[in-house]
RNA sequence: GGAGAGUUGGCUGAGUGGUCGAAAGCGCCUCCCUGCUAAGGAGGUAUAUGGGUAACUGUAUCGAGGGUUCGAAUCCCUCACUCUCCGCCA
């Protein structure tokens, strides 16, 4: 959520720098809202101070056993007023929260222009990519079997089995090892949340239809994101605490509504898939350098799984609703001969504290703090790599990486 | 699932219809005293938001939301959460 006093002086600027987001703040609405919002405001307020006043005289002339018809009078008059006032102002309220819940965060000043991923900038590229087209993961194992799935759940899940579920476990403890040695705390959470959560984040009210939702009106969630940011909704942290850093392990559940005919085949794009997440919760001034430590603290995932990976920063069209800076990783695979997201690390600068309310107590004031995450990493995404980018075409078997062996009682899963 | 108890400011905890944003204590801050420390004394110390250039000032908030009432921390209803007991259960 915007800064609404900061909304108030900085429209026109504001509007210009969410058009690079591709999207239009409708300036015209807001202060229509702003300025009944204030007239009726000023009225309620000063009928509720009257009110006060004449309740207390009302007491008072009852207490002497005073006359009390004209007062009476007064009250009734205030009273329905008041009624009357306070009833044109409520609807108001709510959809100026509405209007600004739905305002996107602002995009960093350092934020590429463009409407897609193909506008995106590429940041740097790691590890030597094998030119030649390899095969996919569907053709090298059988472990994953999607058809399986498709009986027990419908399409975009997957059944692994065997060896290959092995290495999915591994790839798992291999992130939460890495993470916690990059001094996050492991948290184990709720994968149903609340409205409230997924509106502290950003979800909510703009992007249900990407949940699935829960019959008594919770929903699971698409993202640790949300759990692990919410654990300090309401709360107050003290500076000496300061930065937090936490991590998680949970499957994501997504409906990938509109993504109909998109990345069919295989693991790449499911309704429940695994992921490892990575929060920081930091001072404005560090949010900066907590993103490119995120980042670096992701990045160093692959390398050590010797992964090839290019970085990208998002350009405005490509920018989450609450991100202000997007950095993504690419991993290679062979199979598309192409980069695919396997991590997306943002800066939310103070766009999720404001709507969960996490603040940080500076030595004499309380400031809103920044919020940072992104995946480390995405599993199924990096199984799907690893298998690809592992298999060894000649004697038709995966080799482990070597990261990984220490979780695994093998070397090669043979196909 | 059943029965009961509870939720008040940074913390403990009083307050059952008005003078209560809320006693008292603790903590914290400023000052005074005392040649260190400790003890003692005086004052201050919630949050959000509106109006105003400002000084200042209005309003709301006692778990959340409704209701009763001229007036609600206090009475009524609904919900959430915590605790105790019973049942069930990994």
């Amino acid at each position: 959520m915007l800064d609404i006093k900061y909304l108030r002086q900085n429209a026109e600027s504001i509007k210009q720098a969410l058009l690079i987001k591709g999207f239009e703040l409708d300036i015209n609405t807001f202060n229509s809202l702003e300025n009944n919002r204030k007239s009726l405001q000023v009225e309620v307020e000063s009928l509720q101070a009257e009110r006060k006043e004449l309740s207390s005289a009302f007491g008072q002339a009852k207490a002497k056993g005073e006359d009390v018809d004209e007062l009476s009078k007064k009250i009734e008059i205030n009273s329905n007023l008041l009624k009357e006032k306070e009833d044109e102002l409520k609807p108001i309220l709510v959809n100026l929260e509405q209007f600004l819940l739905e305002i996107p965060n602002l995009p960093d000043p350092s934020t590429p222009e463009g409407s897609s991923d193909i506008d995106n900038k590429i940041i740097r590229n790691w590890g030597d990519i094998n030119k030649k087209k390899g095969l996919d993961h569907l053709e090298i194992t059988s472990e994953i079997d999607t058809e399986l799935a498709a009986i027990l759940a419908g399409s975009r899940f997957s059944v692994l089995s065997g060896k290959i579920a092995k290495l999915h476990r591994a790839l798992i403890q291999f992130m939460l090892d890495e993470a916690d040695e990059n001094g996050y705390e492991e948290y184990y959470v709720p994968f149903i949340t609340n409205k409230d959560s997924l509106t502290g984040t950003g979800q909510l009210p703009k992007f249900e239809e990407d949940l699935f939702k829960l019959t008594d009106g919770r929903y699971l969630i698409s993202t640790a994101e949300i759990p692990l940011t919410n654990l300090f909704n309401k709360k107050t942290i003290d500076l000496n605490d300061i930065p937090i850093k936490v991590t998680a392990h949970t499957p994501c559940f997504r409906s990938e509504a509109g993504s109909y005919g998109k990345d069919t085949r295989g693991l790449i794009r499911q309704h429940q898939f695994e992921k490892v997440e990575l929060v920081q919760v930091v001072h404005p001034e560090q949010s900066e350098n907590a993103l490119e430590e995120l980042l670096l603290n992701a990045e160093t995932i692959l390398q050590k799984l010797n992964l090839p990976y290019q970085v990208v920063q998002l350009c405005g069209g490509d920018l989450g609703f609450s991100s202000s800076m997007t950095f993504d990783i690419e991993v290679w695979l062979p199979s598309q001969e192409k980069y695919r997201e396997i991590s997306s690390c943002s800066n939310f600068t103070d766009f999720q504290s404001r709507r969960a309310n996490i603040k940080i107590k500076d030595e004499n004031s309380k400031i809103f703090a920044h919020t940072i995450n992104g995946s480390g990493l995405a599993v199924g995404r990096t199984l799907i790599a690893v298998i690809e980018n592992y298999y060894d075409e000649v004697d038709k078997v995966i080799n482990i990486p070597d990261a990984l062996k220490k979780y695994l009682t093998f070397d090669t899963i043979s196909t």
